[in-house]
DNA sequence: GCCAACGTTGGC
DNA sequence: GCCAACGTTGGC
């Protein structure tokens, strides 16, 4: 079981379009690193929903529901299923994240266009905490 | 709107 | 294969 965050901009695809269609294809993901993990996922594997950009905060956990497929035409990319689980009590803000000590390894900050980034354990137990704390 | 980070591209 | 130039992304 392994944690992640899955990154999208909410003007382009939020957490509201994925709970009405009930499921997604996570694609167009086109960045190896990001791939890298997409191809890592396993089904029950858990992610958070981060929206970028205008609200910059994490919203809602979502669930690997299918290991990677292709993903265009090249053959070079790799999408998963991912659907919904439940939304955040609170929202984690990326203030909220960057102001505890405890994520200074955070994947998601260190490297902070990866739009597909891993989760260690404790800081997936610290997030939850917080969002529903 | 600007800037920093960083991935990609193209010339050598 | 290296590196400068350029484009894209995300945060401020």
């Amino acid at each position: 079981m392994a944690y992640w965050v899955l990154r999208s901009e909410p003007d382009a695809y939020s957490w509201d379009d994925l709970v009405r269609d009930g499921a997604t294809e996570w694609n167009g993901v086109r960045n190896y690193t990001a791939r890298n993990f997409l191809k890592e996922m396993a089904v029950g594997d858990e992610a958070l929903f981060y929206h970028s950009n205008t609200e910059k905060a994490a919203v809602g956990i979502m669930a690997v529901t299918r290991t990677w497929q292709p993903d265009g035409d090249d053959g070079k990319w790799a999408s998963v299923a991912v659907k919904p689980v439940r939304p955040l009590a609170h929202p984690v803000t990326l203030a909220a994240i960057k102001a505890e000590p405890k994520f200074a390894e955070l994947m998601m900050l260190k490297q902070s266009r990866l739009s597909v980034s891993k989760v260690e354990p404790d800081e997936w137990a610290l997030l939850l905490k917080m969002a529903e704390g």
